[in-house]
Order: C-alpha cells, then structure tokens, then sequence
DNA sequence: GTCTATAATTCGATAGAC
DNA sequence: GTCTATCGAATTATAGAC
C-alpha cells in the first residue's frame, strides 16, 4: 500500500501508543508496533529514528485541567481525570510504563506537580503545603486508574463514573482545601 | 565458593526479589540477578526451574493484616501498610510487576480482595458493598505506594509516616466505615 | 555444587535494492 | 515510500564436564 508520509506516520503513532499503552516500554517492540500498523518494522525505524524517539512522541500528553469552581474542584478534578483517561491513552501510556522507567517517571512528576499545583495555590492561596497537596491529589487519582484500569479490581471497574465521583470526591476535596 | 543447598536457594532468592523489586519481570535478567547473588546463572535454573517460577517464589506474599479497633482502622491500616511495604519487599515486586504481567494482577487482587474484604465485613457487618470498599481502599493504599516509592514525588518522599498517616487515615476510614 | 559451552530466540538497528 | 536481508547483542534454557 502506498501513503502520504504524514499519513504513515500517523498510524504508526497511533499502533505505537495503544501498544506502549498495553504492555509498557520493553514489552512493545517495534515489530509488533509495526505488525499492528500493517507495515514494515524498517519504517518505524525510519519516520521516528530510535525506538526511544518513538515513545517520546507516544507518551506526549496534557492533563488540560478546567477551571473549576472551589467549592466543587474535588468532583471535577475526578470526573475529569476519569473521562481524560479514557479519552487519551496518554496518561494509560505513561503510567504502564512509568513503573519501570525513569523517563517516563519524571514526566509524570511533571505533569502533576507542574498542572496540579497552581490549581491548589489559586485555590488555597497558601503556596506552602501546595506541592504536598498536589501529591496527595495524584496518589488518590494514580490509584483510582491503577486499580480501575490496570490491575483491574473487579468492583473498581463494575463502579459507574458517578459512583466513583461520588466516593472520591470529598477525599480530593479535603486534599486541596482541607486542614 | 562452595555453599549448601538451601544457604544457596536462600541466596539467589533475595537477589531475585531485589532485582524484580527494581526493575519488574522483564528487565530483572536472570544473569543480573545471578550476578548478584555471586553465583553462576546456571545455578539459578537449576535450583528454580525457570525464570517464571523463580518469579512465582519471589512474589510470595501476606498482607498480614493485623486486629484493627473499629474506630483506628483507617490509622491503623495505612500504617500497617506503610511498614510492610518497607520490610517486605514482595509488595513492592507485584506492584511493579502487576502493572505489565496479568499473573502479578490477579495475585494483588487476591491479596487486596482476599485479605481487605474480611477486616471491612467484620467492622460493617454489610457484605454487601464489602467488595466496593476494600477496592476503594486498595486504590488509595497503592496510589500512595506508586507515588511514594515508585513514581517519587518529592513530596511524598519527604513526608514522615505520622504525616502520611494523618492525612490518609481520614479516607481509609471513610471508605472502610463511611456513608 | 559449580561452571563452560552452546542452542534457539528475539530484538533494535543498518544497508541498500526497487 | 516500501521492503528484504542481515548484523550484533542479549536473553532463556539445556547438556554435560569436573
């Protein structure tokens, strides 16, 4: 089959981040990136230089928090940490694989302390126990995902997206604004 | 050197536990760990079998849940949590682990399942959203592990067992007892 | 009990034809 | 743009000498 390049290099981004998504970095060769774009492994190789470079651009991702009343920053924060997930395999991608590699480690550490903090400071006013609080926010939210999507804990994934807003909600709340 | 047969298995056992404790199933090589060990990695073969059994061996583990006072079982959890995770690095191996190896998923949620749901039955006297809440448990008990030890969250890092035990107590509490 | 040698795979990466 | 062929490295696992 012939394609444009941008093309082409759309879909092996797309086989490579449902890939990195399911099995992590080491687990996700290239070939079987490849074999699911229905394409040469020489390709990949070509379009993104190193298998490396490759999960670079996989594991681009933006939290793209909303801004959010303080009275219901809890509720949002979780409902749309639920439907971001679910929506972007970029967060799945970085949190698979973010358990055995230290790239993909930091950018975690960054994307949270980077986009969870200002949002507790504009709520808080208090740039003090900020970074805490903001770690505090991800444990519940990372744990959320970890047990509802990746180890898969059956009443974590029988549960609605309200019941969970509904049983995570003050304890977010409490993390951003509480004593 | 020459060592006995069990002085050897005992050995090459916890480097294996280190070693999958690091790096999960896939990056912790058999030679690495026989490295470790000091020993040949032949003689890991030989005293395991294969690697997938030498796993099995290293991911032995009991949450060992102490009797908890219905009024300090969320204290008392997260605490118990905290220390065992840092004495016993089984844990610590099927998190890693769990995240890309369905066999390491479905033994935490034995563990989690198996073992949570017992203690929330006996404080509720409800079985009926028994399975919910020890879910719901385990989602913060791990979140906290991810970012503490794994993902390291400088503020989660720098934070003292009473401070972490202050704040998660409350939604280990609610999730156990709660509405 | 310990080690050497090696079989059998698998992977990332490269060179080059078309 | 696409593919074949292949290199070099690393891995699990086995056979067998000492």
């Amino acid at each position: 089959m012939r394609r444009s390049s941008v093309e082409t290099k759309a879909v092996i981004l797309a086989a490579a981040r449902e890939r990195f998504a399911a099995d992590g970095y080491d687990k996700a060769t290239i070939r079987a990136i490849a074999a699911d774009a229905r394409i040469d492994p020489a390709m990949v190789m070509r379009y993104f230089g190193t298998k490396e470079k490759l999960f670079a651009a996989a594991a681009e991702f933006d939290l793209e928090l909303p801004d959010l009343a303080p009275e219901q920053a809890g509720a949002g924060l979780v409902r749309h940490f639920l439907r971001t997930w679910e929506a972007d395999e970029g967060l799945q991608v970085l949190l698979r694989t973010g358990v055995t590699n230290e790239a993909a480690a930091e950018r975690m550490r960054t994307i949270f302390g980077g986009q969870v903090m200002p949002l507790v400071i504009d709520l808080t006013g208090d740039p003090e126990r900020a970074p805490l609080r903001a770690s505090l926010v991800a444990s519940q939210l990372l744990g959320l995902a970890l047990s509802r999507y990746i180890l898969k804990f059956p009443p974590m994934v029988a549960a609605t997206e309200e019941e969970l807003v509904a049983w995570l909600s003050p304890t977010v709340q409490r993390y951003l604004t509480g004593p």
